[in-house]
Order: C-alpha cells, then sequence, then structure tokens
DNA sequence: TAATAATTTTTATAGACTAAAATTATTTAT
DNA sequence: ATAAATAATTTTAGTCTATAAAAATTATTA
C-alpha cells in the first residue's frame, strides 16, 4: 500500500519495534476478541453455555482459528483466568502486607483472599476446567501460561515469607523460597478441593488449610 | 418362577444374600467385561486407542452401555486404577513397615514407591485423565471412588506416622490424622507434577518433596 | 501491479457424551 | 406355563470439542 510505505519509509523508525506490521494487529486483534467474546458469553449465560462455536461468531472468526490461537477451550479460558489474576496479585500484596505474624495465619488469609476472589471474579466451573487442563492439555501454551500464574502467587508468598524472617516470627536458616513452595502446594490442594465441588464452603477448606499448617508446624516440636 | 420358589422354600437359605438374580449376575459380568476391554487395549496400544467404541465392541455391549455403567471414559479409567491400588497399598505397607525414624524420610519413601508403582504398572497418561476427572467431572460417583481410594492411601502414611510418633520422632501433641494428611497433600502436589509432564522424572519429584518437607518441619524451630 | 508468503476459512472426520424411541430380555402374576 | 408388567440395552439422532487437509483470502514484498 503507498500510505504505509510512504510511512515506513518517511520517519527515521528504528525499524526495530515500530509498527507491528498490519498482520501482527491483526493478530493482537483477534486475541482479544476472542477473549472478550468468551468473557462475554460467561457474563451472561455461564460456563454451559460457552461454546467455541459461539466464541467464533462473537469474535467474528471461524472456529479453528480459536483452536489456532489458543490451542483448546481452555486455553481460552485460562486467558480469562490470567487477566483476572493481575488483580488477584494486586489484592493479595495490599491485604497481606506485613499483616499475620505468625506462617499459620499468613496461609490463612492467603487461601481465604483466593477463594473469595474466585467466588467473586469468575466461578468454580471455569477453575474446574482449567485445573484441569493443567494436568491433562497437551498443548505445550498451556502448560507455559499456567505455571507462570502460580509462580507468580508463590512469589507473593515468598516476599511474606521473608517479612517474617526479618522479623524473627521463622528459623532463619530455612531458605524462603523452599518454605514458600511447600506452603503454596499446601494451599493450592485445599484451592483444589474447595473448587472441585460446588458445596464445599471458603470457610471449611480454609480450616482444614490451619489444622493442616498447625500438624506440620509443630510436628518436630519436643 | 416354580424353580426359584421351590429353591427358596426348600432350602433354608437365610433369603438375604441367597443367588442374586440373573439380572444382577449379568451387570456384574458386563462391568468386568468393560474394564477387562478397558485393560486389554491399553496393553496392547496405550491411551490414544482406548476409545469407548472399542472398549464397546470387545466387551460386546454398546458404547450407551458403557457411559451407562461407568459415566465416563475417565470412569473406566478410574476402574482400572483402583484395581492397581489394592496391589500399591500391598506394596507401601510392607516396604515402610517402620523403616524410616523420621517424617522426611518416610514421605520421600512414599512418594517414591507411588510415582514407581505408576510407572510400572498404568503410566502417565491414564492418571492424567484420572486426575484430571477428579477435579472436573460432573458425575458424582467419579468423586466418591476417587475420594476413597485418596483416603485409604493417606490411611497408610497416618499408620506410619503412629509408629514414628511412638518411637518419639513425632512431637505425641499432633495428631498424626491431621499431620498425616497434611503430608499426604503435600506429597500428592508433587506427584502430580510427575504426572502432568512426560518428562518430569522420579526423582526430581522426589528431591523437591524432601526441599518441601525439610523447609516446613524446621520453619518453627529457633 | 504481479508474485509470494502467511493466515484464515471450508470441508471432512473422529470421538465423547446425552436424550429419546425402539427393542429385547427378565420378572412377576395369573 | 403363559401372558402381562417391568427393567435393561440398543438404536438413532444430535451437540460439542478437536484435528487435518484443501481451498480461498489477504498482507507483504519485489
Amino acid at each position: 500500500m503507498a500510505g504505509q510505505a510512504q510511512a515506513g519509509a518517511g520517519q527515521p523508525s528504528p525499524e526495530k519495534k515500530a509498527t507491528p506490521g498490519l498482520r501482527e494487529r491483526q493478530k493482537e486483534d483477534r486475541r482479544s476478541r476472542i477473549v472478550d467474546a468468551a468473557r462475554q458469553l460467561f457474563a451472561s449465560s455461564g460456563l454451559e453455555d460457552i461454546t467455541i462455536e459461539a466464541i467464533a461468531e462473537i469474535a467474528g472468526v471461524s472456529s479453528v482459528t480459536v483452536h489456532n490461537y489458543y490451542g483448546t477451550k481452555s486455553g481460552v479460558l485460562l486467558a480469562l483466568v490470567a487477566q483476572s489474576d493481575r488483580q488477584l496479585i494486586e489484592t493479595l500484596e495490599r491485604e497481606l502486607a506485613g499483616k499475620a505474624n505468625n506462617l499459620v495465619d499468613l496461609l490463612e488469609a492467603f487461601l481465604d483472599i483466593i477463594c473469595q476472589h474466585t467466588l467473586t471474579h469468575l466461578d468454580k466451573a471455569i477453575w474446574r476446567q482449567v485445573i484441569a487442563s493443567s494436568v491433562n492439555d497437551t498443548d505445550p501454551r498451556f502448560g507455559k501460561v499456567y505455571t507462570a500464574l502460580d509462580e507468580r502467587l508463590a512469589y507473593v508468598l515468598i516476599t511474606e515469607i521473608k517479612v517474617l524472617q526479618a522479623a524473627g516470627h521463622v528459623n532463619p536458616a530455612v531458605k524462603p523460597g523452599d518454605l514458600g513452595k511447600a506452603l503454596f502446594n499446601l494451599q493450592n490442594m485445599r484451592f483444589i478441593e474447595f473448587i472441585a465441588t460446588d458445596t464445599v464452603s471458603k470457610d471449611s477448606v480454609v480450616e482444614a488449610l490451619k489444622r493442616d499448617t498447625t500438624a506440620l508446624l509443630a510436628a518436630m516440636q519436643a
């Protein structure tokens, strides 16, 4: 196109990260249109009515394109979760910030916030499918994205553990990274328990986690 | 029927659990034929070629019947896992029996045996689908069966913890049930990590679990 | 503007799952 | 022993996810 060629030649653009080209922009546009369509469908009717076909129609692409972009339906849902997670991390950092003075309370607050966020922003059905795919999905992209989310959440926990350790509430010989990952795993099993069944309440899993941490942290004491 | 009525009246049978009736026997027969077919298919070609259609054909029933009996394909696979688990529990009890003298070693051995058993008897692909369904499956039967399996495994661990506690290696104030469930969960996340990716080795997750337990159990020490 | 390359759509197919109608076999009552 | 009542399976038909290959578009580049 004349216009484009002129602009490219006329400006002294570093040619590196200038205008990403029409194709790149179209891709980015389709990506977001697909996720937007999924969110829109979820908001109006819930997971049952989110079909790839419906997403494709709203997004103005073919169903095959949805698969090409996100691999699987779970891939699209994971994109929803990923967006909501940015907000979750902010909430976690704000709400936790040095408030607890021991590991049991810290982890309790951590799980509580995550469950609450799940109920408020997405819902259990979506998480079920996403977590199931985190184990099962053959598409390598899925695992990458999901692992990154988990690591970011674990990092928030590790940061708070460092604070506790600095305040002398945790054995200074223990590596905060190791402890944080272990506690995150512990908490994550209870979160999975929470989302796996519609009738399991937030309070019940938080209580269960408290029993976990209490027992573990006391196990070695004389 | 005259024959049945005669037998029932003639014999002093308690009428309680006599002959289960033809229909019951047929059901039991179909159930086992279906699992046998699945095992047969798995042995010859692996998970990819286990289709409901193929199972149904070998078992001599329709594909709809397979669904009626086991709910989902994962339900059939879970039946395979359940059978193999009986053997696993025997192995665990035999191999663990009072050998470890601390929690870290106990849990390490526990996970090691489970991973080894998985590789030897079934395979990761089957476990992936089963664990995914343990989160996702809508059929209530699945959850029931799966939970029962987990509880039986956790019970083995709890039993060993009681031994350690009796020997004075674990804080006697801690409830073995609570501690056992917490440790089981911890171990279970690493097992899931193990099966989720074909390339993750047994040794690497056992090492990771060791870091988990070491960090947790030391966290509260001065 | 024509040639080339990238990307999407079309088309076709396999497999899991579900619902309802039709069929077959077992029980039960006569 | 036979016929009616009952229970179960099979057939049929349809939806949805997912993948592959061919065909049609559309952007880029020369």
